[in-house]
DNA sequence: CTCAGTGCAAAAGCTTTGCATAATA
DNA sequence: TATTATGCAAAGCTTTTGCACTGAG
């Protein structure tokens, strides 16, 4: 059984159990950004998409990117850029490396929730609903090369 | 002796140390964004700008902001929203906890990027320069409030 | 006096929206 | 069949850029 198969079957459950309907473009859409390990922003979402399905619409993308982001399906995160990138929403909390020099991004995990409302006085009483930590540089390699 | 006085001369130090001609739309900007407590975003500061001088242009605020930011003068953050916010850099790492609710922001101070060199095997080679940690939720007053 | 900086207006992204058509449940 | 979702095109925002003029050094 190919695995397509599969993951086309957990979107359509995914849609259905949300109430929105299960649309070959959403389905695509999803695959893609769960495929996608560097962060997609919008714009390469559609062009991938755009492979699979040519008439498929930018608003498509956007509209689809809005419901899953509200679903919690899937993060939008906020970068150095002007645009949004968006992935496939994680069950616990992670946090992202960039790496300047080759673009490669590295995911890491860290609970840094706990460990501020504990450490700082004035977040102790703060209801914590998001996180996003993002850090940047040069890894070892990109430092290695530009020597 | 006023306190703008001192911005005025302040500012202007800063910009001829960094190559830059003093000019009063630099020095207004300036001092706008180290008066600034909430982030402000570039509109803002031009509608700020606009009050002490009404010929100011957008194009000058975000040519200003973007001559700032390549100094390190200040500091770039990208929220939630599409739009970015500055503020004056502060030599200590620091981050920043807003609350949804009546939109203040708190911030700390926190040795991020040391903690994580430590703790995360993937980050202890990697050069950092850039840590970016933004956390939102709900603050003591705003959930009593709701209930 | 020179050249960096400014204001204005126009252009260039990214994202959203209105409306008729197509597809799902 | 009744809506919901899509595609297209147009509009909306934020940000950038070209050019002639102004002002700091």
């Amino acid at each position: 059984m190919p695995a397509s198969t599969n993951a086309q079957a957990k979107n359509g459950n995914l849609l259905n159990n949300a109430g929105l309907r299960n649309t070959t473009q959403r389905a695509l859409i999803m695959d893609i950004i769960r495929q996608g390990r560097g962060h997609l922003d919008a714009d390469e979402v559609y062009r991938q998409a755009k492979r699979k399905q040519p008439r498929i619409s930018l608003s498509t993308v956007y509209r689809t990117l809005q419901k899953l982001k509200g679903l919690g399906l899937i993060e939008e995160l906020h970068f150095d850029e002007a645009h949004h990138h968006y992935e496939i929403k994680h069950p616990s909390e992670h946090h992202h490396l960039t790496c300047f020099g080759c673009g490669k991004v590295i995911e890491f995990q860290y609970p840094l929730t706990r460990l501020v409302k504990r450490n700082v006085h004035e977040a102790k009483e703060f209801d914590i609903t998001q996180t996003e930590l993002h850090m940047a540089g040069y890894c070892e390699q990109c430092r290695k090369n530009k020597k």
